[in-house]
DNA sequence: ATGAAAGCGCTAACAT
DNA sequence: ATGTTAGCGCTTTCAT
């Protein structure tokens, strides 16, 4: 690989003007110098050792990114969203870790990405103790978090990106109320996440009036592709068991893939949906259209989010100074076929 | 963060024996200085720079993995295996890169791989033209491929870590003339893969003696999240316009994706699976029996495969003189609901 | 068994 | 406008 100095001696000047070109100070020299030196760059086909970069300056251009896990196909289409911005945007190539919901696998990335002088991370995380996130931040690290909104560590330097939960939530419940039901209930998994909470305070918001309940599914210990989806299996079983006097009547899912879990195993208690129980997801994966029924799904603007991620990552990286910032983007509902009037 | 002279100073040693515990000589010193060290290194958390190493060595703990597209849960399940294993086993992280089937950023990766000292890659990729995957190779990367046979390049050191495609297609079709299927079609997007090939070519030597067509959607120009079901719900309702008596009775997708949007499309046209056209997927993902009807799909040893490939990558780095291989995994079929006796 | 020192390829003062 | 040079934090030969 040609170095910098090989680029200094084919345009018969010194490294510190290569070094120049390289970072943007064309005004240091003519611009016959400027072109002979792009030009022995492109003979030579030289690329800057972004290892020694990162010794001299402390910084890598690529920004961690860490996700439960990219098989879920949710944050598999985050993941999609990030990389392409931070590469087509700004030359930023993105790390990635899978954390399984662990502390430790978290901790364990963010020491990684700082030890590759990797100085910036999005967070996608529902764990609560976020002692480590701190410690990323203290050692320098950018974090941006999704899906996290500001409580406790409203005064730390973390930004976030997050859906209005709540609203979500009362979306949700609101639509089914308007299509007449009046016995509700929240699909969740174990273990409540700040933006679980949200959803749910939002739902019994949206379902004033109306008989509420939560129910939720236990996950299992391990972190598979589709334990999500099996506690919503696991729930239909549970709902399909009591009388039909007495089970909900619609069902808001916490996210798509509990919901087509849900869906997946009313069918086969024998359950019809719409026509005995309606379903309303949450996410509006890109899967939502394509089970059966069509699931109805509260939606987001993804693209726009993860987009705010990565330049809210840049932005920090050039100035750690300006403000720390939550961003909150509205839910819209996107109607499918899983909703319908409740049976009579 | 502490630097190695930091750990030297703090256990009364030079920086090279800091080093060579670093890099597991512990034999060229005595058991108390090695203790004194790790005691050190452990006080001061410290985590070597592996910027400044790879400035020295030329080389990251880091694989560079290349996939059409994140979003698509096929590849999410594979980048969860090949992170997983990475990590855990040799404590490599992952780089991930989408090339929406583009030879420019396939090409701009891997620059980009090099240019930060990363010598291995794990390429998914369809794509025929691999003039720069060998220029990648001439550059010192180490490339083990995934899915695509080695045919041209069988001099080249690549390594291959596939399924026996033929053989998957002949599973899918043999398992329809099993349940009596005499109109076979096989259902795939435009451009022809080597993988794809070698699928319809078992197909058609499993449905011998019996009407085999093989149809074909156009793929969007954007690399969505849904394309290939979208191929899919497209190739349905081509079916579904032709006569009852002239069309396939039994349908064999290239993939799961399309699979998905086949019997999604099929639906929505009034044609009901499996009692009018049976359909077989291939991937076995872990959408397939989610779907309604849960779909029959032949799949693969996805983890094994994705352990092979880091395995690999690591062999390979560690002697490039290696013999290329060919790793060919055999596929299985998961029997679900979406195959039934074609209609009378 | 341990240490000294050169140098990996850059960046950015600081000369000239 | 261009060049010289001191490191950035490691690894690794070569001494001792």
């Amino acid at each position: 690989m040609a170095r910098i100095q090989d680029v200094a001696r084919d345009a018969g000047v010194s490294i510190s003007t290569v070094s120049n070109v390289l970072n943007g100070r064309a005004e240091r020299m003519t611009r016959e110098t400027l072109e002979r030196v792009e030009a022995a760059i492109a003979r030579l086909g030289f690329r800057p050792s972004q290892a020694a970069r990162a010794l001299k300056t402390g910084h890598m251009p690529i920004i961690g990114l860490l996700v439960p896990s990219i098989a879920n196909p949710m944050y598999g289409s985050i993941a999609r969203e990030v990389e392409l911005v931070a590469q087509e945007r700004h030359n930023y190539r993105v790390l990635l870790g899978n954390t399984y919901r662990s502390v430790e696998k978290e901790a364990s990335f963010i020491d990684d990405l700082l030890s590759h002088g990797v100085r910036s991370v999005i967070v996608i995380s529902s764990l609560t103790d976020e002692g480590h996130i701190e410690a990323a931040l203290k050692r320098g690290m950018v974090v941006v978090s999704y899906d996290r909104r500001a409580d406790a560590d409203a005064k730390s330097r973390i930004d976030h990106v997050s859906v209005d939960n709540f609203k979500a939530g009362r979306i949700a419940s609101s639509h089914l109320i308007a299509h007449g039901h009046k016995r509700l209930a929240f699909a969740t998994a174990a273990g409540l996440t700040m933006s679980r909470r949200a959803k749910i305070a939002g739902f019994q918001d949206g379902a004033a009036g109306v008989a509420t309940e939560v129910i939720e599914g236990r996950v299992g210990s391990e972190y598979g592709d589709s334990e999500l989806v099996e506690v919503g299996r696991a729930l239909a079983a549970q709902i399909a068991r009591r009388g039909r006097t007495t089970r909900p009547t619609g069902v808001v899912a916490v996210n798509d893939m509990l919901g087509i879990g849900l869906i997946a195993g009313l069918r086969e208690q024998g359950l019809r949906v719409p026509e005995d129980i309606s379903v309303v997801g949450m996410d509006d994966m890109f899967l939502a259209p394509l089970i059966s029924p069509a699931m109805t799904s509260v939606g987001m603007p993804l693209a726009d989010m993860a987009s705010t991620m990565v330049e809210r990552v840049i932005s920090r990286l050039a100035d750690p100074q300006i403000p720390t910032a939550e961003f909150l983007f509205e839910p819209h509902l996107a109607q499918r076929q899983s909703v319908a009037a409740p049976p009579l």
